[in-house]
DNA sequence: CTGAAAGCGCTTACAG
DNA sequence: CTGAAAGCGCTTACAG
C-alpha cells in the first residue's frame, strides 16, 4: 500500500507537503497542489488513519456501547447513532453487550484502548468501576437511553412517565384492574424507573401493585417468558401483563400462546418500546413508544459537542402512548390500523 | 493518559523491557516483570492500539459491511460475526450500507483506511470499482449472504434452492396456483437466485411465473408495500405471495392489512428469512429459515484462516422451509405451535 | 510557499 | 536478560 513518501516521490515535493495538500492548509502553491493530486491518483493513495490518529490524538472515531443489538430499539438507536456521527464527520464503532456487565466492560476497554474519541453509552448496570474510572479521567461520555446516576456525564432518554400514565388510565377504562409488570433489571434505569412509573400511576387510580405482580426480567425473551409462566401460574393471575421492553413482550406472547391462552381475552398485554411487528401481531400490541431516532443523533450532538468543546446539553424527549388491540378494544380514534408513528 | 514511558520510569527499566513484559516475551527476569507489572496496575496503564497497529501493521480488526442493520436476519449475522471474532481475538467494526452502493463504498473505504486486518461482506450490489480494487489489492476478503460472482473471495452461504422447492411443493398442496415474488435487487446475488429458484421450482409443477407476477423490490419494506399494491391491482391478482426477505414481508403485510384483506383467506404470503416474529403474526407466517448464527462464525473462521494465512474455504449450508399459516392451513406435522428453530 | 526535523506510542532486531 | 535505536506513517511548528 502507498505510502505519503511514495507520494511525496512520485510528485517531487516532500512529504510535508503531500501533507498539506490532504489537509486541504492553504499555503501550497497551485503547481504542487496538482502533481501531489494526480500521484495521489496514480498511486491510488489513501492516507494511513492509524498513522495520522497516532499523530493527531484523534481518531474521529465514537463508541458506542449498547445492552443489545437483537433489540429492535437499540439496533434503531444504532443506526440513527451512526447516521448522525457521520453527518458530522464521525465514524462509530458498536459494542454490544448482550446485558452482561462483563461483556460491557470488554467492550468499553477494548474502544478506550482504541483511543475512541468520546463513548456514548447504555449501561447494563449501575456502573463498572471501569466505567466510572473512564468518566473520571476525562473520557468525553454521554449515557444514552439508560444512565449511571450520580455521575456528571449529560443524559440523552426518553420519560415514559407519561405515557405510562395514559397507558394504566386506559387499562382501567377497559375494566382492568389486576395490572403486573415485568421489569427490567434493577441496576438499570429503565429498569427501575418503569416499574416506579407504572406503581405510581396505579396508586392514581387506588390500585396497589403487589409483589406477586411484580416480576423480575432482564430485558430479553426468555425472562420474559420465564415470568409469564410465572403470573399465569398464581391462583389469581393478573389480567394485563405490561412488559418493559419488546422483547420480554415477545417472550410473553410465546408464553401465553404456549399454554393456548389469547391476547386479550384470557390475559392483555402492553409494552414499552414499539416496533413494526407490534402492528401485525395477534393481536397488535398496544405499546408506548420512544422517539428512538431523534435520541440517537441528540445523544451523538450532546457528545461531539463535549469532544469539540462545547457545552453538551442533557435531552429529555417524551414517550407516547400507541393504543393496538392487545388490551381490549381497540382505540375508536385511530383513525385507520396501519398508520405507522410518523409524528 | 500514561504512556509506556511513563511506565517504564515508574519501574526503572527501559521501555523495551515494558513492551517484552506486555506481550509475554520469554526473556524478561522475574524482578523486572514484577516492577512492570506493579507499575502498570499503579498507572492504571493500557496500550494504545492506535501506536501498536501502526508499528505491528495489524489491527486486529475485522470491517464487517451489511447491506442493513435494521434487518433482523443482519443483526443476527453481525452478532454472530462479533462473538465469533471476540472468541478468536478480533474486534470488528460493522459498516450499514442501507442497501445503497454509494454507502456501501464510503464504509469499504473508512474501513480500508483504518487498515482493517480483513473484511466481511455482504455486497449490495454487483460490485463497485472500489470493491473490486480492494480485492485486486490482496486485502483478505470473505463474501457472506450476497456475493460477487467472477471474484476470487471465498463466499460463506446459505443455498435456499432445496428449501423453495419444498415451498412451492408447500402450495401446490395447498391448491394455489398463482404464486408471484417479490423480488430483491437483480444485482445482488440473493435478489436474482431466490426469484431463479422460485421459477425452476414452479416449471416442475408445470407452473409459469409471468412477468406480472415478478415484483421488483429491494429488500427493505417500502418496496414491499409498493410491489404488494400492483400485485393486488391486477385484474387477476395472485393466490400467493413470496416476499424475498422479512422486511418486504413486513410491507406486504402492511398492504395487504391496509386493504382489509386477510391472509391467507384473500391472499397467501410465505417470506424468505426468518424471525421471531413471524410466530406472532397474525397469521404465523410460513418461511425459508438460514442457519444464520452459524453462517456469521463459519464466514469469520474463514476470513481469519485468510488473514493468519491459512487457506480458507467456501461454505454453503442449508436453508429449510418452516411452514406456519399464512399459506393457509398449518402444517399438520408441527408439534407445538411455540417451537422455536432449535436445530 | 516549502522542506528538514521532531515526535506521536509502540515493537523489535541488534549488541551486549 | 536488557537497553539504545530505528522506524511504522503521519502532522506541524520552525526556518527559510
Amino acid at each position: 500500500m502507498a505510502s505519503i513518501k511514495d507520494v511525496a516521490a512520485a510528485a517531487g515535493v516532500s512529504v510535508a507537503t503531500v501533507s498539506r495538500v490532504l489537509n486541504e492548509h492553504p499555503s501550497v502553491s497551485a503547481d504542487a497542489r496538482q502533481r501531489v493530486m494526480a500521484a495521489v491518483q496514480d498511486l491510488g493513495y489513501r492516507p494511513n488513519a492509524v498513522a495520522r490518529s497516532l499523530r493527531t490524538d484523534q481518531t474521529r472515531t465514537l463508541g458506542l456501547v449498547i445492552s443489545d443489538v437483537l433489540n429492535p430499539y437499540f439496533t434503531e438507536l444504532a443506526r440513527a447513532v451512526e447516521e448522525e456521527a457521520r453527518a458530522l464527520g464521525y465514524s462509530v464503532i458498536i459494542g454490544n453487550a448482550d446485558e452482561r456487565p462483563d461483556l460491557q466492560d470488554h467492550h468499553v476497554r477494548t474502544l478506550l484502548d482504541r483511543r475512541i474519541d468520546g463513548l456514548l453509552v447504555s449501561p447494563t448496570d449501575g456502573g463498572s468501576p471501569l466505567m466510572l474510572d473512564a468518566v473520571r479521567a476525562g473520557t468525553p461520555m454521554v449515557f444514552v437511553d439508560r444512565w449511571i446516576p450520580g455521575v456528571q456525564v449529560p443524559v440523552v432518554r426518553a420519560d415514559g412517565r407519561e405515557a405510562v400514565r395514559d397507558l394504566v388510565a386506559h387499562l382501567c377504562r377497559l375494566g382492568h384492574r389486576r395490572l403486573a409488570i415485568i421489569a427490567g433489571p434493577a441496576a438499570t434505569t429503565t429498569g427501575s424507573e418503569r416499574v416506579d412509573a407504572f406503581r405510581d400511576a396505579m396508586a392514581e387510580h387506588g390500585l396497589p401493585l403487589p409483589d406477586a405482580y411484580t416480576g423480575q426480567g432482564d430485558f430479553q425473551a426468555g425472562s420474559g417468558r420465564r415470568v409469564t409462566d410465572g403470573f399465569l401460574d398464581l391462583p389469581e393471575p393478573p389480567e394485563v401483563i405490561f412488559a418493559a421492553d419488546n422483547l420480554m413482550a415477545l417472550g410473553a406472547l410465546d408464553a401465553v400462546r404456549a399454554r393456548g391462552l389469547r391476547v386479550p381475552d384470557d390475559i392483555a398485554l402492553a409494552a414499552f418500546d414499539d416496533i413494526p411487528w407490534f402492528v401485525h401481531t395477534d393481536p397488535p400490541v398496544t405499546a408506548i413508544a420512544q422517539p428512538t431516532g431523534e435520541l440517537g443523533r441528540a445523544a451523538v450532538r450532546a457528545l461531539v459537542d463535549r469532544i469539540e468543546g462545547r457545552p453538551p446539553a442533557s435531552v429529555t424527549l417524551a414517550a407516547r402512548l400507541v393504543v393496538r388491540r392487545s388490551c381490549g378494544e381497540a382505540a375508536p380514534s385511530s383513525p385507520s390500523p396501519v398508520q405507522r408513528s410518523t409524528s
